[in-house]
DNA sequence: TATCATTTGTTCGTATGTATC
DNA sequence: CGATACATACGAACAAATGAT
């Protein structure tokens, strides 16, 4: 009778048992700083926990997985799984702009670029939407920023459609001139401007994981646009929706009257 | 010789076969149209693959369980595993407001509310940081609010502050009313209003991603401030980030000078 | 510096449950 | 009912990271 030894002695119909036992362990990490496991703490190894509960390995395995998914802990090979500590220090990302004179200003302006990469492409998915006019040749520079006060890192795609940047040389000297400085090169080239943005997210890809510290990814991409409602620029900015919140000032509009 | 007979012949310090194995069904998914598993497509069975790539179905299932996570695939017990419908069809939410007459609106209103709770409490976590005046008593209004025209689904929650709510006789009558006529209480009530949202995510808990069809959840607090700064109102809203994205419009602000 | 125990990560094999057609 | 497909569960072995000896 080869591999038959597990009972399955389980009540059939019921919830999995690693989801039973995924609830367990959420349920009581869940007791917060006064329960048996605190933000912060470990949690017992695989192996422990297969032998208290009386599984396998593998339902363990799934189990934390599923805490893991929740966001309710991490695991660190050759260390353990720990209690994430709570998110209240998502800092939040003013996605405002300030007029200082006749210059725009971020909101929250990131202190530092790491490394700057300039392409030349078609623009595509999402962007080639945004910036709505057919495909289009574009000039796109990319750079991992970091917020040096929180730590918060954020990927940075700023993307030139090149219609634009013939109309304006300025811009095609130097597509990966920091935003404030490329709102003010669009306005010193008789542009007025008027900008909006839209949020997305999604769960983070392995690169992803590793450079921005993130298990769900926030999207974020502003677009800068003339009078006429012509796309004049797309930045796309992702960042860990663990580590930051976007944050967004609402102005009531008055209707233009037909 | 029990239960040895892998060879686990891969070369080391590699990337996990599963890894690469959704990698490479990601890249065919990423050809699209053209390639071989277009959107909606069927994958191979579990079964074809493992023989096809010569893996375990442990490995063949972690694989796809990559494809899941990253959006690319859903999978339905007996059917099969399907390349999902691409996300071009994420509706934009317009979280504007637009003012007619003495009354605001929403840039996009949800057509139909399903069910409405109303409880009292105390305010935690988030909201209780929002509000930001201390522990505090609380009016909240919880329901399932449905866009007919796009069929996207959100989860609604609004919080009065009980000080407020003891100002604004209306208010606490009916504290499950439409935003706009909670806007419209308050502004009656001689107050003048500022709103800003802040922005975040995360993976969907298993009961949202049944109630909102979700993977990644979107959610959005919007604060309802007087003219003094104080938290009159907070709305959360969530919803699912794969079939909805939020759109803002950024007015650039003249900082008051000191 | 090197070794070793501990812990999570990867991979194989196998059996059975349950939904779909 | 049976074939097929994904879901759950058990067991075993080795890889890789970590921290202490």
């Amino acid at each position: 009778m080869p591999g038959r030894s597990h009972s399955t002695a389980q009540p059939l119909h019921s919830e999995p048992r690693y989801r039973q036992l995924a609830r367990i362990l959420a349920d009581s990490i869940a007791e917060g700083e006064e329960g048996e496991y605190p933000p912060g703490s470990q949690l017992p190894s695989e192996t422990e926990l297969l032998e208290r509960y009386q599984v396998s390995r593998n339902t363990v395995r799934q189990a934390v997985a599923e805490l893991r998914r929740m966001g309710l802990a991490v695991s660190q090979q050759g260390k353990g799984t720990y209690v994430r500590q709570e998110p209240e220090h998502t800092h939040a990302i003013k996605r405002t702009l300030i007029r200082r004179g006749k210059r725009l200003e971020l909101g929250h302006p990131f202190t530092k670029a790491e490394t700057v990469t300039v392409t030349r492409g078609h623009a595509r998915g999402t962007i080639a939407r945004l910036i709505g006019r057919g495909p289009i040749h574009t000039l796109t520079a990319e750079r991992l920023i970091i917020d040096e006060d929180t730590g918060v890192r954020a990927a940075a795609l700023t993307t030139v459609p090149f219609d634009i940047a013939d109309e304006v040389p300025a811009l095609a000297e130097c597509p990966d001139a920091h935003p404030e400085e490329l709102y003010a090169m669009l306005a010193d080239a008789g542009h007025t401007l008027s900008f909006w943005e839209t949020v997305t997210a999604r769960s983070a890809r392995p690169d992803e994981q590793a450079a921005l510290a993130a298990d769900t990814i926030l999207i974020t991409h502003r677009v800068t646009e003339d009078q006429e409602g012509r796309a004049l620029l797309v930045e796309e900015l992702r960042m860990s929706a663990e580590s930051a919140s976007l944050s967004y000032r609402i102005t009531p509009t008055t209707p233009k009257r037909g």
